[in-house]
DNA sequence: GTGAAGGGCCAC
DNA sequence: AAACGTGGCCCTTCAC
């Protein structure tokens, strides 16, 4: 261990840590604490194509400053099992700003969890409660907590240097070191906001997602290219009987032969529509255009085209490239607060937007010897909103235990469950998800069909039968405009901006505060499950591979297939009973070979 | 050339 | 009077 002078203008105080005997005694020294502020240097952003070259721990006086060059193989050294010990120690708060990053890098290549997390950007994105404006990058968040300026200039540098400068090794420490203060600052601040068990949520599955990004999904590129194949087919042949249809209309088609007509853009493809006679709607968006395609062939093979070209460029060979050469897996990011709400989001590539087409769905699948083990949520949102709204009947809809919309139709229309005719039943499905979002008669009656009057009255028999749920949705409506705050109910908050003189922004803010704590409460469970499912994996072959907003995939050794299925089924009631009680919270579990069952 | 905005569409 | 919530990805268009 080799004590450095700390440059006048930095006032940091670190050691450096190279050898075994090191390492015990700033264990020895870090386990004092109670808090640590902890931060890693890596060569690159990928932990499957760089090497973890720091990790910074400090005590807010002393920062130790870990070089794992020194020590051999970093997963296996014997010399760092007591660094291990500390960092997979919950009782040790570790406080770190983005930690899912340092978590897969340690988990990868010190071979260990870290535990007892406490996240700054984590924190910092609760506690904007949904503020766009607010940027939450360490500089940032340190700037707005603690009034400190940061210098991310040695972030950039090379952490793969044989011998790093004094230089780098002092903002290392410093990175580690002003944790501690931040965390102060914003501990108070959760607490003052109502957030800090929504926090110890959020902490809580940190790991289950480093892991899950480490895990990374099977994709079967054999199978996914067949698939593609087919649909390069469909689509060169739509294009084609497009092209010819919409020239039809161009002027010079039939002097020079065909005009070629840009087919994805808007602009070119409104124009010759209009040019044959279509009354083109001011939106071309599918829905407005599907009345038109009876009467205009034309129309028909645009939407025909589109699909097919979205299958092409969103669900293409691009995809493919997102698989990792080292895993043969793909890794993509998960944001764990992608929305306000608390929802995940998926990029690189988004795992949550596959078609839920089975040619598509069954390329996910388990390598041989493997099975997946996939739940989903049984209607949880509503699930949530018959437990947020006490309503009686909507409640008996689910104590039932038979079909939900069926019975819903039944209640509604003031028929014997058995005597619910399939378009009894298809609005009642439509309200039964479209009152979630706070949809209107008007939008109601363009997706039954419905004349205004028609779609009027079947919403006001709806709420007729669930008085409850109507006096929840108008007073959440109230309070939402009154007080400008929603809550899951984990505390997770949403602050609403709006001007009260704009009907339209209120009516918006109105539905979208209506809303959150309902979808938001759902992600509350979600994560809740994780963290539980986790722990209760420990050991096992289970591996978390992918997750969408109501489902998890876990994939095992065949052998221990039914054993994690009835793991992960526990672990999602009862996360479901944490933050739900007077409505059962049903999972769905089934063992697959296949996403697509 | 690069990037933002807008339209469109996939998921839950 | 009235317009269904959350995300990401692809393409075109247009400004710089």
């Amino acid at each position: 261990m080799t004590e450095m002078t700390p440059e006048r203008s930095l006032n940091i105080y670190f050691q450096y840590v190279t050898d075994a005997a090191g390492v015990s005694r700033a264990v020895e020294e870090l386990r004092r604490e109670k808090r640590l502020g902890f931060d890693t240097e890596t060569t690159e952003l990928d932990p499957y194509k760089g090497r973890l070259r720091l990790v910074q721990l400090s005590t807010g006086r002393t920062t130790f400053v870990f070089d794992l060059y020194s020590f051999g193989d970093s997963r296996t050294a014997a010399d760092l099992k007591p660094l291990r010990g500390l960092l997979e120690d919950p009782s040790v708060m570790k406080v770190a700003h983005n930690a899912k990053f340092d978590l897969k890098w340690i988990r990868h290549h010190l071979g260990c969890e870290t535990n007892g997390v406490f996240d700054t950007y984590l924190a910092s994105v609760l506690i904007s409660a949904g503020d766009g404006d607010r940027r939450h990058s360490l500089a940032d968040v340190a700037k707005f907590f603690t009034d400190t300026e940061l210098d991310k200039s040695e972030q950039i540098s090379d952490w793969n240097a044989s011998e790093l400068s004094q230089s780098q090794l002092q903002y290392a420490a410093l990175d580690a070191q002003v944790m501690l203060p931040l965390h102060e600052q914003m501990a108070d601040r959760l607490a003052n906001d109502g957030l800090t068990r929504v926090a110890q949520l959020e902490f809580d599955c940190l790991m289950p997602i480093a892991e899950m990004e480490l895990n990374g999904i099977y994709l079967d590129a054999t199978r996914w290219r067949e698939q593609l194949d087919k649909v390069r087919i469909t689509q060169a042949k739509t294009a084609n009987e497009l092209q010819d249809l919409l020239s039809a209309g161009v002027a010079q088609a039939s002097l020079f032969g065909r005009a070629e007509i840009n087919l994805d853009s808007q602009q070119q493809v409104t124009d010759a529509l209009l040019n044959l006679g279509v009354p083109v709607p001011a939106s071309t968006r599918a829905w407005e255009l599907q009345p038109l395609a009876e009467k205009w062939p034309v129309v028909g093979k645009l939407l025909e085209y589109r699909a097919a070209q979205k299958s092409l460029t969103s669900f293409g060979e691009n995809i493919l490239e997102f698989i990792e050469p080292m895993t043969g897996r793909i890794h993509a990011d998960f944001r764990q607060i992608g929305a306000p709400t608390g929802r995940f989001s998926c990029s690189n590539p988004n795992l949550q937007q596959i078609p839920h087409e089975e040619a598509y769905r069954r390329c996910f699948r388990a390598p041989d010897g493997k099975k997946l083990v996939i739940a989903d949520y049984s209607q949880i949102e509503l699930r949530i909103l018959a437990d947020f709204s006490a309503d009686e009947n909507f409640i008996k809809a689910f104590e039932s235990g038979q079909d939900f919309h069926a019975m819903t139709a039944s209640q509604v229309f003031n028929v014997d469950l058995q005597n619910v005719t399939a378009e009894q039943r298809s609005f009642a499905k439509r309200l039964n998800f479209g009152i979630v979002y706070g949809v209107g008669a008007s939008r109601f009656g363009m997706m039954t069909g419905l004349s205004q009057s028609d779609a009027e009255n079947t919403m006001r028999k709806y709420f007729g039968t669930y008085r409850h749920l109507d006096a929840y949705l108008r007073e959440s409506g109230r309070s939402v405009v009154d007080n400008r705050v929603a809550r899951t109910a984990s505390g997770r908050m949403l602050r609403l901006r709006f001007d009260e003189t704009d009907r339209a922004a209120v009516a918006a803010a109105r539905r979208y505060g209506v809303n959150m704590p309902i979808q938001g409460t759902s992600a509350d469970i979600l994560k809740r499950a994780l963290r539980l499912l986790h722990d209760s994996l420990h050991g096992s072959s289970g591996k978390l591979v992918n997750i969408v907003h109501d489902e998890i995939m876990v994939e095992c050794d065949a052998a221990d297939a039914e054993a994690v299925a009835v793991e992960l089924e526990n672990a999602m009631t009862a996360a479901g009973q944490e933050f739900i009680k007077r409505v059962a919270i049903k999972a769905d579990v089934h063992i697959a070979d296949e996403w697509a069952k």
